[in-house]
DNA sequence: CGCCAGGCAACGG
DNA sequence: CCGTTGCCTGGC
C-alpha cells in the first residue's frame, strides 16, 4: 500500500502513451506485464497493489519508485522550460516494462496510432497468451516469445498486425536463437545496445530508443517520433544553430542521419536521465494539441 | 473514394 | 548522403 503524493501519479503515467495494455474498471487499473497481470486500486488517498502470480512490491519495479526523482530532476535545473513542465505534470514517471513485451509492443507501433497498437497487442495476447480471471473479469498474459516464433505469418496477421508480422517474427527468431539476449542488451552501453537492436529487421532508431528507455535501463535514450520532432522544433531550436538541421522540414519524417544528429544533441543537453525529460516533453506536446490516446 | 496515423527498409539519384 | 515509395489497417 502507498499513499498518493505529489511525486507519484500512476494514472498520468499510464496515460502518457508509454503503456499499451492497461485498462481501468471503476477505481482499479489492470495491466499485462509479461506473465503477470498487475492491478492497483485507488481508495481515497491510498493505493493498493495486487498481482497474479505474486510479484512482491511490483509497484517499486514498474513505477521506478527507487529512482531519486529530486536528484534526477536537479540535472535539468538549467532548463527553465522543462522545469515548468516538471511542476505542471507532477507525478508523471517513467514506467519500467518487460523487455520482450516492450520489443513486440514498439514493433507494432510503426505507422499507426495508440488505439490500433492496443488492438494489435490485445489480439496477440488473446491468441498467444494465457487466460487469467480476476474480479470476474478475463485477462490475458503477454505471449511467450517462443509462441510468437512458432506462429505462422498468417496467424500473426490474423491479429491485425499487418506488415509488422514480419518484424515480430524476426525479433522472436533473434531471441530464440540467442542472437539477441536481454542480458547482453542490459549489460551493454547505450550505443552498443542500440546497434544490436537496430540490426533486427523492422527495428530502426526510434523503436530501438523506446525499447532501450522503457525496458533496458538506458535512461539517457531519447526517442524522437514526429511529435518529439515538433516539440524540439518549438522549444529547442536554440540548441541547433549550426545549420546542420533544416527545421523547415520538421513536419516531415526525419532521415536516419537527422535522427542521429538530433538524438545526440538532446542526449548531451539532458544527460544520463534524458528519458525522463523526453517523457515530460512528449506528454506536454500531445496534451497541448489535445490528442486523444 | 483519398488521405492520414507516434516507422522502416529498399532502391534510385 | 538525400528523397521517394510501399506497407496493413481503421478512422475520417
Amino acid at each position: 500500500m502507498l499513499y498518493l503524493d505529489s511525486r507519484f501519479n500512476p494514472e498520468i503515467s499510464i496515460n502518457s502513451g508509454q503503456m499499451f495494455l492497461w485498462d481501468k474498471y471503476n477505481n482499479s487499473w489492470y495491466g499485462t506485464y509479461g506473465n503477470y497481470i498487475l492491478k492497483f486500486s485507488i481508495l481515497h488517498n491510498k493505493i493498493e497493489f495486487y498481482s497474479t502470480p505474486n510479484f512482491d512490491n511490483w509497484e517499486h519495479v514498474i513505477f521506478r519508485l527507487d529512482d531519486n526523482i529530486q536528484n534526477i530532476f536537479s540535472d535539468f535545473s538549467n532548463d527553465i522550460f522543462l522545469f515548468k513542465l516538471l511542476k505542471k505534470y507532477t507525478g508523471l514517471r517513467l514506467i519500467r516494462q518487460d523487455p520482450h513485451q516492450c520489443m513486440i509492443s514498439f514493433a507494432c507501433s510503426s505507422n499507426t496510432n495508440i488505439s490500433m497498437i492496443r488492438t494489435m497487442l490485445r489480439n496477440l495476447c488473446i491468441k498467444f497468451g494465457t487466460k487469467k480471471e480476476i474480479d470476474n473479469k478475463l485477462f490475458f498474459t503477454f505471449p511467450q516469445i517462443k509462441n510468437l516464433y512458432e506462429a505462422s505469418i498468417n496467424e500473426l496477421c490474423a491479429c491485425n498486425v499487418g506488415y509488422r508480422a514480419k518484424t515480430i517474427k524476426s525479433i522472436a527468431e533473434k531471441i530464440i536463437t540467442k542472437a539477441l539476449t536481454v542480458d547482453e542488451l542490459y549489460h551493454s552501453k547505450y550505443d552498443d545496445a542500440r546497434k544490436m537492436l537496430t540490426s533486427v529487421y523492422g527495428i530502426g532508431n526510434k523503436i530501438a530508443d523506446c525499447i532501450l528507455l522503457f525496458s533496458l535501463e538506458k535512461t539517457e535514450a531519447f526517442p524522437i517520433d514526429v511529435w518529439m520532432g515538433r516539440a524540439i522544433f518549438m522549444y529547442y531550436k536554440g540548441l541547433f544553430d549550426n545549420g546542420k538541421i533544416n527545421f523547415m522540414n520538421t513536419n516531415k519524417k526525419l532521415s536516419y542521419n537527422q535522427y542521429s544528429i538530433l538524438s545526440k544533441i538532446m542526449r548531451s543537453h539532458f544527460g544520463k536521465y534524458g528519458g525522463y525529460a523526453q517523457q515530460y516533453l512528449f506528454y506536454h506536446i500531445r496534451n497541448k494539441e489535445n490528442k486523444k490516446w
